[in-house]
DNA sequence: CGTATTTGACCTGCGC
DNA sequence: GCGCAGGTCAAATACG
């Protein structure tokens, strides 16, 4: 499962730290309370031991906040905090039953809508049923490996070190090389489907059986989902435990490229990469690959269902759509923007991997004659603007640049939620900014209805 | 001293 | 085959 989320002062002290030396402390923004509050920019592991925001009203707050986020210049966040949720998550994760662990879109919208429709909707989604399978896992105390070729990769990989160790260095040295080769996810020894990377093609003659599942995996594995957003801090902070393990300098950007990998689980396969945006070093890059094969905090769960529904959304992307090749192929040859919303995400199928971008960096504008908007303040601290916006303008017609529902926007995102895969990462993105900016009004359980109800119609 | 980060080396894939 | 770029490993180093 891929996931994103906040950005705090993460874990790392890389390159983006060294920009901001001299500054000890990590400007943080807290979209929940508007409260300022400092934390070291140091391991993540030391911020939590602190931390006394454990009763149920806090767990609540945290759950499904993961993107706290600048999302513009105008937020004026430089003294604002956040409230370390990855650190809250940890801590409270252990507290969880099974179902308090399912991720919360499922619980909100179910409640809200209980209709066979919002069911499919999250339970035919490749992201979904993940989800619910890693959790259901963990309740059983036997944690549920995701099907993946990079746990296989990763198993493999243990096992590779674990015999190099009793080998000694040469054995070492061969076994490691084993791994290396082994590790080029199927292009040698395993099937062909990750070297390539390809999208599934309509119209190929579909493979059966395992070589769909091995295509499909591979292509899970290999699918991206990139967040831009803008931020002071060095990473993200999304919920998950991360360590870095490598640092590059890419071409054609002055800013090193980090890389990450998960350690919440023993071989957890998720990985991202890190990097600030050449032309706008204020725009943090967090790229995500792979697929948890862990139960995840609850800070974490939404915002890796949203980037997981994602990359299901690019793997399923070729297969029969109703909405009349909407999402197919073609499309994904080029960078394609969702329909509707063309300011949130952009679907890009082009080498070397399948890429979703979700591009939360645009300013914020008002929707003209649109009172509704589900956010607790516009203008404070609790703003997810531009992805909040076009979410809201294609569930309730309204477009910004005129009075009226643009019905033309309404048909395409009635088309785009009859696909599965699309609907779950709305339904998780709309989720999240439910949870992170009307958790506690009314209207959060409103506006996943009215999902429910655009679904239905 | 244990853990996380840094960084140079090494690998693969790809284009020429 | 060679060079380049992206990605990863692991020893060295830093840090708490």
């Amino acid at each position: 499962m891929l996931f994103f989320g906040s950005i705090n002062g993460g874990t790392s002290n890389n390159e983006g730290d060294k920009e901001n030396q001299g500054q000890d402390m990590v400007k943080e923004m807290d979209f929940l309370s508007g409260s300022t509050r400092s934390s070291s920019n140091n391991h993540h592991a030391s911020v939590d031991e602190n931390n006394d925001l454990d009763d149920d009203e806090h767990l609540q707050l945290q759950v499904g906040t993961g993107l706290n986020l600048q999302m513009g210049r105008d937020l004026g966040g430089a003294d604002k905090s956040m409230v370390d949720d990855e650190a809250l998550s940890r801590k409270s994760y252990n507290n969880l039953t099974i179902e308090d662990k399912l991720f919360n879109n499922k619980e909100a919208i179910e409640e809200a809508g209980k209709s066979h429709r919002m069911r499919q909707f999250l339970g035919l989604g490749d992201a979904a049923h993940q989800v619910s399978s890693i959790d259901e896992g963990d309740g059983d105390g036997e944690e549920e490996s995701m099907p993946n070729s990079c746990d296989n990769y990763s198993n493999s990989n243990e096992e590779h070190s674990n015999k190099s160790d009793e080998r000694g260095d040469h054995s070492a040295k061969m076994a490691r090389k084993e791994a290396l080769l082994e590790r080029s996810w199927g292009s040698k020894n395993t099937t062909s489907t990750s070297s390539n990377m390809q999208m599934p093609r309509v119209g190929v003659q579909a493979p059966t059986g395992e070589a769909v599942e091995q295509s499909h995996e591979a292509t899970m594995r290999r699918a991206r989902v990139s967040v831009r957003a803008r931020s002071e801090a060095s990473m993200i902070s999304d919920g998950c435990q991360w360590r870095k393990y490598g640092q590059k300098m890419a071409k054609g950007n002055p800013c090193p490229r980090a890389y990450y990998r998960c350690t919440m689980g023993t071989a957890c396969p998720v990985r991202k990469q890190v990097q600030r945006c050449a032309e706008d070093r204020s725009i943090l890059i967090t790229t995500y690959e792979g697929q948890h094969n862990h139960p995840l905090p609850n800070a974490a769960v939404t915002m890796a269902t949203t980037t997981s529904a994602a990359a299901s959304m690019l793997v399923s992307g070729s297969m029969s759509s109703p909405m009349g090749g909407l999402i197919n192929p073609p499309i994904f040859s080029q960078p394609t923007t969702l329909p509707g919303l063309p300011s949130l995400a952009t679907i890009s199928a082009s080498a070397p991997f399948p890429t979703i971008t979700l591009d939360l960096t645009r300013p914020h504008q008002h929707p003209q004659g649109n009172t509704n908007m589900p956010v607790g303040n516009l203008d404070g601290p609790g703003l997810v603007g531009p992805m909040q916006q076009a979410l809201w303008q294609a569930l309730c017609g309204v477009d910004s640049a005129q009075v009226g529902p643009n019905k033309d926007a309404i048909s395409m995102i009635k088309a785009a939620l009859t696909e599965p895969s699309i609907a779950t990462a709305l339904a998780a993105a709309i989720s999240s900014i439910m949870k992170g900016n009307v958790d506690g009004s009314e209207n959060a359980n409103d506006k996943n209805l009215g999902l429910s109800n655009f679904v239905g119609n």
